[in-house]
DNA sequence: AAGAGCATGTAAGCTGTTACATGATTAT
DNA sequence: ATAATCATGTAACAGCTTACATGCTCTT
């Protein structure tokens, strides 16, 4: 059962709600608010998204309804929601992930944390970047093949792409630099001991105008 | 007639068929070979999307068949085609696109020389430069604003977004260095009067592997 | 003759988009 | 009261993914 893989959007919900219960228009609030806007805010993906990961055994809703209050429908994380966060969160960083879904693998970086532990957060780092240092390499010499053929602003368009894994690569190094100097351990296997789970993104409670 | 967006696939496609008459197979080969491997090279996506093309009346396709060949269609763009794709690239950049779209705009840029002109290269980068100046100072302020907040991979997550786009900035300066010293006027208004069209990726044609 | 690669397609399924729809509650 | 906002949904549509299917040609 449940075989078809969650989508990224169902995976970006699931991380939400391990940091926070909440309701689809605090989710959708958070998509129109901040940095997470690369995901739509739609209600015609959001709900039936909570559907689907509801109907999985992934999430569960109870209707909240005090006298005075809006008929509102909060989910939480169940112990398999929690599990398929932490399997998505934990799979290995391929060349294709880094070239088709490199958003995907920054969402997985920024949850890890909570979610599983710094260490977590080494690993995918540590995979990346040897994604990237790679990838980087293959770039290179494409340019290089096709250097003296191509126009100036396909040229341009593919140098802007290297630069930005390049720069890509470097935070990448900073970013385990800082891994470091707090005394993660760097994960040679096994599973990560750290689960410390904290609630952030507290600020993000504030109103903002959404329409239909 | 006609009234939907052509999909971003679809736009792709034409900018190719731009730079040289090419087969569904040979179209696959460009998006499985070269930095073009964010799009799809699966059949499943690009027949239909050459049909759809064709049927919009935008590209018009021949079956090329002499003895001892195989059987191919090679596809054209048609005056309408050639129309639709300066209009794609001629779009200005919004925040939106910056946001949900990057890559779609830098495949505008890339085909932009070509298929409009330099002038409309250097448009699409002033556009972008403004666009991004704007939407970096309020990741920041997002950024100083849950500092102390987020979790360490939550804040450098963001941290890389903006670095990312910090990065791409400064290459769009560049970039404009490099049109401004090939002495292309600013486009104050007006359309380009340059129309250079030179065929490139002439060594995309290897042999490569594909399996359906 | 057999297998690998060329070249084109089709069909089912899922997901996101767009647009519409519905009530309840708070503000003016 | 009326409008705006809260909060949730549904329905039609288009596009991509995956998997399957089909013949033809070249190599060995």
């Amino acid at each position: 059962m449940a075989k078809a893989a969650i989508s990224k959007l169902g995976c970006a919900l699931l991380g939400l709600l391990q940091q926070r219960p909440s309701s689809g228009y605090d989710l959708r609030k958070i998509f129109s608010t901040t940095a997470m806007t690369t995901y739509s805010d739609s209600p015609g993906a959001i709900y039936p998204a909570l559907q689907r990961l509801q109907q999985r055994g992934c999430i569960r809703g109870s209707i909240e309804s005090g006298s005075g209050m809006r008929r509102r429908q909060v989910f939480r994380l169940t112990a398999q929601g929690t599990a398929e966060l932490r399997k998505w969160i934990a799979r290995p960083v391929l060349r294709a992930d880094i070239i088709r879904g490199l958003d995907e693998v920054m969402l997985r970086f920024a949850f890890s944390e909570q979610a599983v532990g710094p260490s977590a957060s080494v690993r995918i780092l540590q995979s990346l970047q040897a994604g990237l240092a790679s990838y980087i390499r293959d770039l290179h010499a494409q340019l290089g093949a096709g250097k003296t053929t191509m126009p100036t602003s396909g040229r341009l368009a593919l140098e802007s792409g290297i630069k930005g894994y390049e720069c890509l690569l470097r935070w990448t190094k900073d970013a385990l630099g800082t891994y470091r100097s707090r005394n993660i351990a760097p994960p040679r296997d096994g599973r990560p001991k750290d689960q410390e789970m904290k609630v952030w993104s507290s600020e993000l409670k504030e109103t903002k105008k959404l329409k239909n």
